[in-house]
DNA sequence: CGGTAGTTTGAATTTCATCAAAATTTGTGG
DNA sequence: CCACAAATTTTGATGAAATTCAAACTACCG
């Protein structure tokens, strides 16, 4: 169900290591629809690196043993764990079609992964799927990551701050104002989004009407300071 | 129903709309490697549902004008918001190989969809690219799901004992024990992956122990009641 | 065996949820 | 268009929960 099924048997050894490599998809990669994809095994000792955000993205990573967790850190420094990942997880797929790694990747005991080259993918995908539906995969699934990066902040002020700054990007995104916009949702359920009460989310509000921070008339807002805001999202 | 909005000759009507119609997916949509894809466009009202949790999926979505929301109920029918959408925005890709919607969604506002019916698409999927990267991003995308459910939880206790029934789940799916393994991260970890402090995490867990949910040794973990643990899950 | 990192526990403080009620907006029918 | 009802939002008071700072404790490593 999850994973592709193994016909041939001679293929990698790579696969031995594999938590299920009785039906690894490894046993398939080498060859498919004309185009040929080397992996190969790499052991990570504890602590080390995947990769740092920031390099050149240069593979894909299945965890086939021990684990990792992913993280970024913001402009304050401060490090927001975004995942973990034990055997079965796939590593960065995020990052297929693009330059750089998002986030860094590091291991949390000593740990083997299945080392998949992109050239060759992002290739193969350029060339036997529609662009917007790559596009659309990865758009979904780096917004994932922006929102687990949103829920994993400590407080009410910082989550709802994060929650106003992604909505702002995102009508930045489309060409709307930024800094000008109508949340379309109740205070209910921005609250039941980023877990907290619908009050909290009305007196946080308030709060930030009175530093000057936005500006909020029922559900119509101006951002004032988008840099104090930001400060507030990393706080 | 959300079928027979349009025909040929609204294509490119479907068009107009969209935020981004001078890079859109539309124009080559209709051909692609031999797979022709009949889009259609659709206008739902304030409060109408795109698509309720267990229905068929016939479609995947996106977002051309307004605004929707999408969300889950957990056993106790509380509802916990997944996400909201806005213009550019795909709905329900994370379902696209499966048979039913895991979510329901629901249009805040007059919003208008473009609907691409998922039978030729999933066609070309499994036809075009290795089973194994299908699945690892089915996966993927289905995973991020779950932890925004997880961390939508409004307190500690409840996101503990969800984030350990998720890593319970994780290891049976390998074929692991789901009742009893080690956690291969630190306190400081999960407390800053759930947005909880360390200490916290430390006082949750004796807590849970105190209940006779779970035993736990350092970072050795027994599960004692998964019942009850589920049942904080939702409290 | 001592040092270090990680974990637990305690006490004080802050933040948040909850309950309640008031204020405001929205929707509906006359 | 107005009046009334319903829903949403704001505000207040209180208790509960979580954070913070601090210190003690424990496993782990050279």
């Amino acid at each position: 169900m999850l994973y592709g099924q193994a016909n041939d048997s001679s293929l990698p050894e790579v696969c031995k290591l594999c938590i299920r490599h009785k039906d690894c998809f490894a046993a398939n990669i080498t060859n498919y629809n004309g185009y040929s994809i080397q992996i190969h095994s790499h052991v990570l000792q504890m602590n080390e690196h995947v990769f740092h955000r920031g390099d050149e993205q240069k593979a894909i990573y299945v965890v086939k043993s021990g684990s990792l967790k992913s993280y970024i850190s913001n402009k304050k420094g401060d490090e927001q764990v975004l995942n973990f990942h034990v055997p079965g997880d796939i590593l960065s797929i995020e990052g297929l079609t693009q330059n750089n790694h998002e986030s860094s990747a590091i291991a949390l005991q000593t740990s083997t992964l299945c080392v998949l080259p992109i050239v060759q993918l992002e290739t193969m995908l350029e060339n036997l799927l529609p662009p917007w539906l790559i596009s659309f995969t990865m758009k979904k699934l780096n917004q994932d990551i922006r929102n687990q990066y949103l829920l994993g902040k400590r407080n009410a002020k910082s989550r709802l701050a994060a929650f106003l700054l992604e909505i702002a990007a995102d009508y930045k995104a489309i060409g709307y104002s930024d800094r000008e916009f109508n949340l379309t949702m109740s205070r209910e359920d921005i609250g039941n989004y980023l877990g907290i009460a619908p009050e909290t989310v009305s007196r946080t509000f308030t709060r930030m009407q009175k530093v000057g921070v936005l500006k909020m008339e029922r559900r119509h807002i101006t951002i004032l300071d988008g840099e104090q805001l930001g400060l507030l999202a990393v706080s």
